[in-house]
DNA sequence: GTTGCCTTGTAAGAATTCGTAAGAATTTGG
DNA sequence: CCAAATTCTTACGAATTCTTACAAGGCAAC
């Protein structure tokens, strides 16, 4: 997969469709190359590897399901399908050919680039997992490696039950959780547990980062209501 | 990727959709599971890890978006997502938070198969052949000649015990993997040998490979949830 | 066939994590 | 300022997991 700008290639007849495309797509952060006639984009594509290839099944010069299939077995990219033709039937025999999505006309181009993302998106995570790690105040959280590291970089494991809390209020600064919330998005099944267990969580959760027990900065109770994580966070 | 009979969960409140898709999904070669409540499926995965995940948003007993997010980010299956919601907005948000694909209700199972299909297809394309060396932190592990070779060229023999929990390992490194998934994975019979078997292969593993039992770097035990194995992989 | 080495599972004691209980501290309302 | 409710923290115990030790089984060399 190239680095930075993934490379979409369109094929369409109809220019207006190629440029309504190639716009949404590089103000989407793509680069894009067009063309309308499938023997211009066979030639093209001994150039260049595009990550993605966009292709219209209405060709006037060839078959473009053989063109699919060609491509599904000889190039490593992604193939959507966008037609007009709406049946079941030509979705699951473009889909059978080779293709890894299918869309139909007319379409909106957000959904586009939002398929497209997401074939990318697989791509790169079959590569290895993309690290989960959430700046904030100093601290860094490293949710893959159960770690939280300081300003000064020192290293303090944290629990599974540690890092569930601290996932949650990551997810949403600045915001009241209420501790019926939490038992929800955490204890799973309702009710049963004892509401101390999130006290003592949380308690722990903040003797590790660090907090004045008379003054919390970073999680900070709302009595009677819940609690609040206050600070900029920004995942990585 | 499990071997033969690929692995769908379904997820979907109505029993008669969980019907005619298990059913259509069975007939095309699939092995299926299907869960009417958000909590009972989330229990399962904890047990399993499947392939691909079929996911209504309408659920009654939790956010579906936020459950296919959490599956994103910690599952390696495939998530499509199957809801009545049609608008373009529904579609995008779902498939930037992190779904593969967005089938509409009413759908043809000939679709969500082919459509499976397809997923499962650039999967495996991606992975390749079952490659034989792998490469990390330092480490080269040749699984054809069962042997593991440190950065000074010091050569480790390993057992194909040993081997089958490395693989396991190395094929979801930075993701974590339950002591059911691992039973399963390699176990074969459910529940019979006694737990502790996989604990002894894990630390004999990380013997070899010269963890420091206080404080492993490669494989983390999480505890009450299971194990998770940190580090790029390149599989040669 | 026997010996010896290697692999694997089982058992038992040690260590870690997490929930519970109980007393202390804090906040709210009057 | 006092009483009641809520929350915090410490200590303890149950559950889970780690490691070491030992025994059973397999395989190769002799």
């Amino acid at each position: 997969m190239s680095a930075a700008q993934p490379h979409v290639a369109i094929l369409d007849d109809e220019p207006e469709i190629r440029r309504m495309l190639s716009d949404a797509l590089e103000e989407a952060g793509f680069r894009t190359t067009s063309y309308g006639r499938a023997t211009e984009f066979e030639a093209a594509l001994k150039r260049t590897a595009p990550d993605v290839c966009l292709v219209d099944l209405g060709l006037p010069d060839r078959d473009g399901l053989a063109l699919v299939h060609r491509l599904a077995l000889e190039s490593g990219a992604a193939i959507i399908i966008i037609s007009g033709r709406a049946q079941v039937q030509d979705r699951v025999t473009g889909l059978e050919l080779g293709a890894d999505d299918y869309i139909i006309k007319p379409f909106d181009p957000a959904e586009v680039v939002a398929r497209i993302r997401a074939r990318l998106r697989k791509h790169r995570a079959d590569a290895g997992p993309a690290a989960q790690i959430a700046h904030f105040a100093g601290w860094r959280a490293y949710f893959d490696r159960y770690i939280l590291v300081d300003a000064a970089g020192t290293e303090t494991p944290f629990s599974h039950a540690e890092g569930e809390v601290l996932r949650l209020f990551l997810d949403a600064p600045n915001r009241l959780i209420s501790r019926a919330q939490m038992q929800e998005s955490l204890g799973g099944a309702a009710g049963e547990s004892f509401d101390r267990a999130m006290d003592v969580r949380i308690s722990r959760l903040r003797t590790k980062l660090g907090e004045d027990p008379k003054n919390p900065r970073l999680i900070k109770t709302i009595y009677g209501a819940g609690y609040i994580f206050l600070g900029e966070v920004r995942w990585a």
